[in-house]
DNA sequence: TAAGTATAATTGTACATACAATTGAATCAG
DNA sequence: CTGATTCAATTGTATGTACAATTATACTTA
């Protein structure tokens, strides 16, 4: 029998999903036309205006066309191209950074499990991201992925509740928002500031200096990594080392910032840049002033972005896996937009340390 | 009266089609509820199940949402996304070259026009274009940017043959696909390349090396340059100068080229490098043998990538303005979508080139 | 043969009725 | 004040009936 009228699940829906079954198993096949809604009644015994609605809906659903006279039939190709597979992608800027690996392994991700990407460019601004966001919902997206901007953790957690009041899911990637229960991947910053400052220390430096913005949960894990390094070598850092500022980057800012670090009587003798393109800065200030890198400062970065890190200056840094973060992101967000909902997915990739050639061993100091 | 009852027109689409007018017209706005079913039977005079079929079929059409026990709304967005305001771009690869800038001169100006972009990267390959072409297509993309590929025109053309067979318009950037009418945005490649070979021989130099992949039309063009600034300056090129070769960019192979160039005994005192990345590549080949840039060897690139030309290695290179061609090819898919077909459309934009630190002036050769 | 016409099958429209399920809000109990 | 309970409004499900509109097919007529 296949309707069982003490079932809690309504008639029309218990045929409704009678008939896509045979649909989809290939019993009624496109082109075919499916028994008479009077015949319906014949079999079922349920009244023509119940047998009626479960056609409706499956004529809505495109399963089905209705044709005067004729009868229903299948419809030819199930093309439901109002499936939703379009993903957004808000990241800080598209030309900077990590940004297009990370977009890369999103994208390559992406397509494996047929899914398109809307790329869109917060410059770290909160106004950005949330105009992309309405044009994201608007878009239908199925899922998001999102780099938190330099905003608030307030104003980013008010971008991921707008999607999630649209029950579209999201997994922040690189950055996190601490406190709260977003899905995020990222990598290991604590331990990789830590890790680069005990390296500079292994190499003889005690004097080392760090600059980087506050405004980021991965920069600040990454000076607090620093500063547990120093501590645990029984190092007290002078507030002149330490460079901070709750700004985002701009080659202006460091540039003034590795004026005055490479100016004050080289207090210092070794530099922690927040990340590679700080990195950059400091390197062509310190050409434009005649100091040598590293034979007369020693410097770090943090991404090992390509090519510039390994084939042009050599820089010292701590490699991120970038790429397969995109990666990953990706894959949890799937998982979520499948519905997969056990727990919360969270994910710490580990970085590396990639040692060239641009710290110096100190003898004794 | 709302319905008419001698109307041949059914009593539920009059009910229809009356609350979707007050809909649209704001009489009824967005989070407003709708008369109840009840009230409108009382209204209307009709039966509850006609109201019940005007209603879901507004709800089917996305203008109204019912909630149980509150009663029926209008859908916060009247907007189904059936209104195409999406665009595809296909590039190499959005991790190199000028990738990157071309995509964000794109998004920006795409943003301005209210349309979103989905990105997708082909490496150059045929395979994954035509992949990506298939997926662009069901997403229903209104229009494509699109960098052709490494395969020949006549592959390219069948690229923009698929869009084109949907309606879909599409805009070439960077490289053109000749003896076609593809409307397209490029820059002065040949002038740029004239432009540079003659900088080099108003240096001094005579014997200027080049290499560069003979798949895409831009580096072609460069190399048309170059090969008629030497005719003007009545030099000719020998062929140990010229390496040319016919696969896509790869680090491995310049290499090698570079090896070559630079072993040769010197012959060359200075390289065209096809783009910037060639010129990379050889700066660190360059490096590691001990040949010092620009002393024992001039150098100049193609595209100013940012920031590493500008900042780190001071390469003389041309100057193209990526960002702009991004947006000018958007402004033009654009206009295409909108209906304007007036004539074909192509723009050519200017290069310059920006001197730096990697050529060095020649005493009388 | 060609054009018009009747027929019957099938979906489309319309109405009246009844009870179920859900849930915001009011009420009550502790 | 808090938590449980009840109430009532509204949509959800289900049935039975009736007639309309459409149209492929068969039949009729000129």
């Amino acid at each position: 029998m296949i309707i069982d009228r003490n079932s809690p699940v309504p008639q029309y829906f218990q045929l409704q999903t009678w008939l896509r079954e045979q649909i989809e198993q290939g019993v009624f096949k496109p082109e075919d036309k499916i028994p008479t809604e009077e015949e319906l009644v014949q079999i079922t015994g349920l009244a023509r205006a119940t047998i009626r609605q479960a056609i409706g809906n499956l004529v809505n659903m495109g399963y089905l066309t209705r044709k005067r006279r004729l009868g229903t039939f299948v419809t030819r190709r199930t093309n439901l191209s109002n499936h939703r597979n379009i993903i957004g992608v808000l990241v800080p800027d598209i030309r900077s950074g990590y940004t297009p690996e990370l977009a890369r392994g999103v994208e390559d991700a992406a397509a494996n499990n047929k899914l398109s990407t809307i790329l869109c460019n917060t410059d770290d601004l909160f106004i950005k991201a949330a105009f992309h966001t309405e044009r994201l919902i608007e878009s239908n997206v199925c899922g998001v992925i999102f780099v938190p901007t330099a905003a608030s953790d307030e104003k980013n957690l008010q971008i991921v509740d707008k999607f999630h009041k649209r029950d579209i899911p999201v997994v922040l990637a690189d950055r996190v928002i601490p406190d709260t229960d977003v899905d995020y991947v990222t990598t290991d910053n604590f331990n990789g500031g830590y890790q680069l400052t005990s390296y500079l220390i292994n190499k003889g430096h005690r004097k080392i200096g760090i600059t980087l913005s506050t405004l980021f949960s991965t920069e600040r894990q990454r000076y607090e990594g620093y500063r547990q390094a120093l501590a645990d070598a029984g190092i007290t850092p002078e507030s002149g080392w330490i460079k901070l500022h709750d700004g985002p980057f701009t080659e202006k800012h460091y540039q003034e910032v590795s004026k005055t670090l490479l100016s004050e009587d080289r207090k210092i003798s070794a530099i922690f840049a927040g990340h590679d393109r700080i990195a950059y800065v400091i390197y062509s200030v310190a050409q434009k002033i005649g100091i040598k890198i590293p034979v007369d400062l020693s410097i770090v970065g943090y991404d090992d972005l390509h090519p510039t890190c390994s084939h042009l200056i050599s820089l010292t840094t701590m490699h991120q896996p970038i790429y397969e973060m995109g990666q990953e992101s990706l894959k949890i967000l799937v998982s979520k937009i499948n519905g997969d909902s056990r727990g919360l997915k969270r994910l710490e990739l580990k970085s590396n340390l990639v040692e060239r050639n641009s710290v110096v061993r100190l003898k004794n100091s």
